[in-house]
This record gives structure tokens, sequence and C-alpha cells, in this order.
DNA sequence: CTTCGATGATACCGATCGGTAACAAGCCAT
DNA sequence: ATGGCTTGTTACCGATCGGTATCATCGAAG
């Protein structure tokens, strides 16, 4: 086992923006849960990564568990920010709100991502019951509520059959990243533009 | 199931269905991996599961990796079986083949899998590069092209972007089964009819 | 019956797991 | 300087991990 991971944590605790043990140890969580998977990382990596140690991560975070809470709540907070720039780019304009989701979702299937959507995958390896389940299925339902309530604001007729669609489309995409063929999901954008360019509208015309 | 080779009568531990040490083990792999991840079971857990032990696993898999291998291809070769089955159903009825592909994802997220798609959970908690992760991929890969295959059987004009949405839906629909609600996974086979019987045809009418 | 391959049983290995105790060293405000 | 709080360091715990060695036992074929 080569122990060789390059630690983005450049800015060590010098006084940099993650000075902090805490935040430190999260950004490495985040890193190392999402390339090698929740069940497959131990404490010990995560504090080696965080520039610290054993002793201080469970000074912060009782459990592993309770770790992994912390890094699914900061993955959702993450995903709600992308959002709330949408919102903030086009207060006026849920059309252009979905392009530009439309964008970003292309943005992410072609750069990033290459390990799927890391709430998703956490999902997988923890029970039914564990905490850090609840937030997941918490946000992801929250996601698909944007969906339907963007779709509404749209003027599209059947907000949430187009939301049900869209969200599988892109789940099934991101979860196909890294299991067969990646074209499907490469090509998902343009599936879903031409979704929202066909789907029938409320109203004029 | 159980397409027993078993000839002896001499079947023991556990009424006589699986007798010989790889299968059971194999059948106690298949159970545990999926419900709680490859990653969070023990070889020893399976083993006791198989009724047998550790030793008996290890002359029969070379290695727990070796296991998940096997397991994995156990799992490609059921999904091959399901379609050689809707294959004879319906010899010389593309369409029907469709139809019963249908009613086979519906029942399949209204009653099973209730932790989604074993070879994707797989998939999660494999590094890339693993070598289960390729009988994985190539079923995947293969899934798709049988998509695709059978829509330009059934003489819809353009398979390709056809398969990759309703793989994309049914792989999301997977994926979804477990995170957030259920809801748009349990609707995805109204979906998927809708979209076979609008999606544009080749030729007469 | 004897022989032989397959299995069971158990003990063991080094490594690592999640988690803790104890104490030294640093920091910052008073 | 003095406290008090946060960190670093080290050693340790019991449990479990994947994997192996050894030997007893069993079933069937000759």
């Amino acid at each position: 086992m080569s122990t060789a991971q390059s630690s983005k944590l450049t800015d060590v605790k010098g006084g940099g923006v993650a000075s902090r043990p805490r935040e430190r140890i999260l950004a490495a969580a985040k890193e190392l849960f999402y390339r090698h998977g929740v069940n497959a990382v131990g404490v010990e990596a995560i504090a080696d990564a965080a520039l610290t140690n054993k002793m201080t991560l469970y000074r912060h975070f009782k459990s592993k568990d309770e770790l992994i809470v912390a890094y699914a709540r900061e993955l959702a907070a993450e995903g709600g920010a992308v959002w709330q720039r949408i919102d903030d780019a086009h207060p006026e304009d849920p059309q252009k709100r979905l392009d530009a989701w439309v964008d970003y979702v292309e943005d992410i299937l072609k750069n990033r991502f290459e390990r799927g959507c890391a709430l998703a995958n956490a999902a997988v390896e923890l029970q039914p019951g564990h905490p850090a389940r609840t937030v997941i299925e918490s946000y992801k339902k929250q996601k698909r509520e944007k969906l339907v309530a963007l779709f509404a604001a749209a003027r599209y007729r059947d907000p949430d059959p187009l939301a049900d669609e869209v969200f599988l489309l892109f789940e099934g995409a991101r979860i196909s990243i890294q299991c067969g063929d990646r074209g499907p999901a490469l090509r998902v954008s343009r599936v879903l533009r031409q979704l929202l360019a066909n789907a029938p509208r409320r109203g004029r015309r």
C-alpha cells in the first residue's frame, strides 16, 4: 500500500484558509471518502491527509460515523450552493435557470465527478438507518422538488412527471459514469435540452 | 431460480438445494455483498453464512478479490439470463420483447432490488482497475447495446439516443431506490412506456 | 478395506480497524 | 508570567481484517 496521497492542503497550518484542524479534516475526508469510498478509508488516513492526528480528529467528531454525517452535510450544502448561484444569476427567468442547470450538468459530467455522485455513492455503502442516509435522502428529495418548482415556474404543463424524468436521467448519468460506457452520460445534456424544448407548456400558443 | 446441477442424493447442509461448498459460498456472498456492500462483509461472515469455513472458501477462491469477481460474473450471468428468457418468449416480435422488458423493469423496481443494482453498487466500492470492474463495465455496455439492437429491430428511427435515454432512466431509477424519494423510480415504467409509444419509427405509417 | 481428494476445525499470522489515555507543547488573553 | 484551551505525540486497547498452516474426518471409487 502506498501512502502517497497528494494532499492539496498546501496552505498548511501556518494560518491559511484551512488552518483549523476541523476544516482540514473535513476537506481530507471529502477527498478520500469520494475517491475510495467511506468504508475503504480509515480515520488515521484522513487525519494524516489533514496533517493532524487521530486524537484531534476525535476531538471534533465523536466517531467515524459522525464524520460521515458531517461529510454528507457538507456535500449537501455544496449542492445547495449551486442552486443558489443559479437562482441568483437569473432571479426573474425560470427558463434561464433551467438552461443554466443543464449547462452545469453538462459541465460536471464532462469534467468532474469521475466517480459519480458522492452522496449516492455514500448511500450505497451505508446501511439503511445510518444517520447520514437521512441527510442524503432529504437532499435528493429536495433536489427533485426544486426541479418540480422550476418546471412549474417555467410554465411547463406537467412539472411532476417532467421532474421525475429529468431527475432520473441525471442520476442515471452520474452512476453510469463509473460503470460501463461513459457515452450515454456524456450525451445526456443533449437529451435534457431536447426534453426541455419539446415538453408541452401551459398557456399561450 | 435454482438450476441446481447436483445429481447426487447426498445433499447435506441446508436442505439439499446447494450442497457443494462453492455454490453455497457464492450464494452467501451474493446475499451479503448485496445487502451490506463488498467492503463491509468479511470472508469469515461469508463462510459462516455458507455453512462452511474460511479454509474451504480459500480453496475455491484464491482471494477475496477473486470472490468479488466471481460474484460480479454471477450477477452478469443472471442479468443475461433475463434477456435470454425475454428473447425466447417472443422470438419474432421485438416490440413484445421491449414490452416484456418494461414489465420486468416495473416488477423489480416495485418488488425487488431495494438496494439498487448490485453491479452498480459494487462498482461504487471498487477502485478503477479492479478486475471486477471490467466485468461490470462490459456487462453494462452490453446491456445498452442490447437495447440499441432491440430498438433497431423494432424499427425505431433513432435507436441509439433512445437506448441512451432508456438506459439512463433505468439506471437512475435503480440508484434512486435507495437515496431519496422512491416515487420517481416507481413511476419510471410509465415514463418508459410513454417513451416507447411516442418515439418515431422508421418506414410505414 | 484401502486410498485419495475434498472438506471441516482450529489455531495462528501480521496488519489494520475504530477509539482512548496520558502527557507535552503551543497559543492567546488576561 | 499565568492561566486555560486547543493541539501534537505516542502508546495502547480489543476486535477484526485477509490469508495460511496443520491435522482430523469424511465420502466415494478402486
